[in-house]
DNA sequence: AGTAGAGTGGAAACCGCTTCCATATGGATG
DNA sequence: CATCCATATGGAAGCGGTTTCCACTCTACT
C-alpha cells in the first residue's frame, strides 16, 4: 500500500509499480520528446491503469510554467447570448483538450478585472472576455494594465466585442448590421420609430443604436430622440423601457430593442399592455438568440454567429504565438425579417 | 529585474522586494496560523501591490494539497435548465473564493465519467454533477467507480438529481410533483392526455412519466400508452414528439411534457399545424425555467427552484467535511397554473 | 537573577511533476 | 578489436509555493 497525503495515486506510485524510475513514468505517460522503449511503456501504461492513476494538473503546471486551461468571463450565464458564446468556446476546448474555468461578472467591469487578476494567478494559458466594453476610461484602464500583466505571464487575451484593447479580438459588426435593419425596416413601410437602446455607457448598445439612427438617416427618416429610452441591456430592461415608451403615447409604427433579450421583453411587455402585434405595432431586435425559435410572433432581428464567435476566439489564441501581435476577426450580421415586421402600407 | 522564466512575478520577488525571508512572505500575503510583526506584514503587502503580484494558485495546490476549484459537469450549459442551476453555484462559489470550471457532457454518461477523472486530475475539491442519472447499470457502474476515485483524493461530489450514488445529493422531486400537476389538471376538466416523456433511460424524465401516470390513475383518469410519445430531452424533441403526437390524430385535450424545453417546442410545433393553443389544447411542461416568462400563452408547469438548487449543491458540498456521510437536500416543486390550461367543460 | 514560555524570523524540506544531465548499453565504424 | 556515436534509462535539480523545525528575542514569573 503507498503511503497516502492526500489517498491520490502519484506518478511515483505508478514508477514503483512499474519498476521503472519516475523520468521514465512520466515520459511513458505524459509524452515528451525522449522515446521509452517498447517494453518498458507497456508496463508503465499498465501499472497506471491499474492503479486508475490521474496526473495531478496543477502540480504538471507547476513544473511546465503553463496550463491548459482558458478562462471565460460573460456577464451572465444565465442569458442565451452568453450561453450561446460559450458554447462554442467549450467545443474548441474539449478539442483541444483545456479546461474551462467560467466566472459572470454581473456587467461589472470591476469584476471582471478582478477575475482577470484570478485567471492571471491560476496561469490560464488563454482568457476569452466576453461581452460588450465601457465607456469609462477609469474602467478601460485598469482593464488595460490587467491585460498587460496577463500577458505578460504568458497568457493570451481575446476580447469578444469591441475592438479598442491590444489584444486578440473578435468584433461583431454591431454598426452596420443594425444600419442595414434600419433600412430594411423603413423599406417594409416603416417610418415612426422607438429604441429600446440598452445602457448608454455600454459600447455594444450604442453602437447599434447609432447604427440604427445613421440607417434612418440615411433612408430620410426621422428619429424623435425621445422615443429613445435608455434601460438596463436585459430582459427586465427591455420590459421596463418598453412600459415607458408605451406610457409617452408617441406614435411609433415599429420598436428596435438593441438587443434579442430586450426585445423579448418588450414583446412581453406589449401583451401586458394589450398592445397587438404585429398589427398596431412592428418590433426588432439583435443578436438572433436560440430563444427566438419559439417567440411568437417570430422577432425580426440581426442574425449573429454567436456559437462561433466564441469557438473563433478560442481558436484565435489558440493559433498564436505568445507575443505575436494581436489580431483582430470581425464578424458581421445578417437581417432576418419575420413575422413581427410585417410589410406596411404607409 | 528579477529573472524571469514566465515573466511572471513570483513570491521570492516580493520577499525581495521587501527584504524579508519567503517563509515570512508567505505568511503575510497568504495567511496563516502564524503572525507577521505589523512591520514587515505592511512592508510585504506594499511590495506584493508594488509588483502586481498574484499568487500562483496551481504552485499553492501542490503545496496545500487541496485547491478551490468547483468543477461543474452539466449536460447542455445553453439549456436555460442547466444554465439557471450554473448560475446558483457560480453565485456561492464567487461567495467562498472558489473558482469553477465548466463542462458540457453532451448527454454522454461516458463523457462524465471522462470528466470526472479530468477534475480528480485537477484535484477539485468539489465536482458537482447535474442532470438525469441513466438506468444503465452499466454507466453507472463506472460512474460510482470514477466517484469512489474522487472522493478518495479528499473531493466532495455532489449529485443534482436522483440520490442513487453514494455522495451529496440534490434530489429534485419529479414524482410528486408531476403527480400533483395531473390531478391539478384533471381537476380543471381535461380527460385525454398526451404525453411527450423525453427517453426513457433518463430517470428524470421516467420519473415525471411515472408521476404523471400515478396522478392520472389516483385521479381515474386513464392514460392511453400510446399517446406517450419519447423523444429527446431537449427543445428540439419536444417539437418532434408533438408532430408525431399530432400525425396520431388522436383525440387529446392535453398534452404533459416532461420538461419546460420541449412543451416550448411542442407550442411552436401546434403553431405551425395551426393547431390553436390552449383553445383546442392544453399543454404543461416542468422546471419553469426563466424563457417561461415571455413566452405565449403562458405555460403551466410545475416550479422548480433551479438557481437554488444549484447554490445548494456547492453548500453541501462545502459544509462537509472529507469522510462525512453523504446528505441527501429533497427540493419540492410547486405547480403553477398559466393559461396554457385554462379550465375545460368536459 | 534564572528560567520557562510565547512570539517572531529564517533555513530547509516537501508537494508531484518535468526535464536537464550523466551514465550505461548496443551497434556501426575504422 | 578498439572507438565512437546514438539512444534508452535513471538521478537529481528545479517549478512556486507552504509548512515544519529550529534559533533567537523578549516578557513574566519564581
Amino acid at each position: 500500500m503507498p503511503e497516502q497525503r492526500t489517498g491520490a495515486v502519484t506518478l511515483t506510485d505508478v514508477a514503483r509499480e512499474a519498476g521503472v524510475s519516475l523520468a521514465t513514468a512520466s515520459r511513458a505517460i505524459n509524452g515528451s520528446t525522449r522515446q521509452v522503449g517498447e517494453e518498458l511503456r507497456e508496463r508503465v501504461l499498465a501499472a497506471a491503469h491499474k492503479l486508475n492513476y490521474a496526473a495531478n494538473t496543477q502540480a504538471q503546471a507547476v513544473a511546465k510554467g503553463r496550463t491548459n486551461i482558458v478562462g471565460l468571463l460573460v456577464h451572465d450565464i444565465a442569458d442565451p447570448y452568453f450561453s450561446s458564446i460559450a458554447t462554442g468556446v467549450i467545443r474548441v476546448a474539449e478539442a483541444s483538450q483545456m479546461l474551462v474555468t467560467l466566472a459572470n461578472t454581473e456587467r461589472n467591469p470591476a469584476r471582471e478585472v478582478e477575475h482577470l487578476g484570478a485567471l492571471r494567478g491560476q496561469h490560464s494559458r488563454v482568457a476569452i472576455l466576453v461581452g460588450s466594453r465601457v465607456s469609462e476610461s477609469a474602467e478601460a484602464d485598469a482593464l488595460r494594465r490587467e491585460i498587460a500583466a496577463f500577458e505578460r505571464t504568458g497568457g493570451r487575451v481575446v476580447m469578444v466585442s469591441q475592438d479598442l484593447h491590444p489584444a486578440d479580438t473578435v468584433a461583431l459588426e454591431n454598426r452596420a448590421g443594425a444600419r442595414e435593419l434600419a433600412t430594411e425596416l423603413v423599406g417594409l413601410g416603416y417610418r415612426h420609430f422607438g429604441i429600446l437602446a440598452g445602457p448608454g455607457t455600454l459600447l455594444t448598445a450604442h453602437d447599434r443604436t447609432e447604427g440604427f439612427a445613421d440607417g434612418l438617416a440615411a433612408s430620410g427618416v426621422d428619429l424623435d430622440q425621445s422615443n429613445v429610452i435608455h434601460g438596463d441591456f436585459t430582459r427586465d430592461g427591455g420590459y421596463t423601457a418598453m412600459v415607458q415608451l408605451l406610457e409617452r403615447e408617441a406614435e411609433v409604427d415599429c420598436v428596435f430593442a438593441a438587443n434579442d433579450v430586450m426585445a423579448v421583453g418588450a414583446m412581453t411587455a406589449c401583451r401586458d399592455h394589450d398592445v397587438d402585434l404585429p398589427r398596431t405595432l412592428g418590433m426588432a431586435g439583435f443578436d438572433d438568440i436560440t430563444t427566438l425559435r419559439d417567440i411568437s410572433p417570430s422577432l425580426t432581428t440581426v442574425r449573429m454567429p454567436l456559437e462561433r464567435a466564441g469557438a473563433l476566439a478560442l481558436q484565435l489564441a489558440l493559433d498564436a504565438d505568445p507575443g505575436d501581435p494581436p489580431r483582430v476577426r470581425t464578424l458581421a450580421g445578417e437581417v432576418v425579417i419575420r413575422q413581427s415586421t410585417p410589410p406596411r402600407s404607409p
